[in-house]
DNA sequence: CTTATGACGCGCA
DNA sequence: TTGCGCGCCATAA
C-alpha cells in the first residue's frame, strides 16, 4: 500500500491514484478523471498512455466519454480492455458502448478527496 | 537543451 | 452517425 507509480508525476500520479478507487465492475471515463484532478481530458488519456505494465492501475476501467474504448496506436489492445472489463461484469452495446447508467464510477470518497488535498463542496 | 508523440472532450455541420 | 481544430503534461532519443 501506499506505492507510488513514480516518483517524478505530478499530474499523472495523481490521476493514477484516482483510477485506482476505481473498484471492480465500474467505470470512469477520462474526462471525468480529469475533471477531479482538476486538468484536460487528455491529462488522463496521456497519464493511461505512459501506465506502465504490471501497475496496480486499473487503467482498463477507464474508457472514453462516449462509454466506447478508445483505440491506441495500433489499434490494438481494445479488445484487452473489454475483456478485462467483461470480466469484472460490465455489459457492451453492440455499439461497443458500456452502460454508464449502471456501471458509472460515482467518483472517490470526501475522506479521500479532503486527505488528498481537494475541497469537499460547502468548504 | 529541443523535437515528436500519445488510450480525450466539446461544438458545429 | 462522422470528421476537424484546439488545449495540455510526461517520456524517450
Amino acid at each position: 500500500m501506499g506505492d507510488e507509480i513514480s516518483a517524478t508525476g505530478s499530474r499523472y500520479d495523481r490521476i493514477y491514484a484516482l483510477v485506482r478507487l476505481i473498484p471492480a465492475g465500474r467505470v470512469a471515463s477520462y474526462g471525468q478523471i480529469a475533471r477531479i484532478v482538476g486538468c484536460g481530458a487528455r491529462m488522463a488519456g496521456y497519464a493511461m498512455a505512459a501506465v506502465p505494465a504490471g501497475s496496480d492501475v486499473p487503467w482498463h476501467r477507464v474508457v472514453n466519454s462516449q462509454g466506447r474504448i478508445s483505440e491506441r496506436k495500433g489499434g490494438g489492445g481494445t479488445a484487452e480492455q473489454q475483456r478485462l472489463l467483461e470480466a469484472e461484469g460490465v455489459r457492451f452495446d453492440p455499439l461497443g458502448r458500456v452502460d454508464f447508467g449502471a456501471v458509472r464510477w460515482p467518483g472517490p470518497s470526501w475522506a479521500w478527496l479532503a486527505t488528498h488535498g481537494y475541497e469537499p463542496d460547502g468548504g
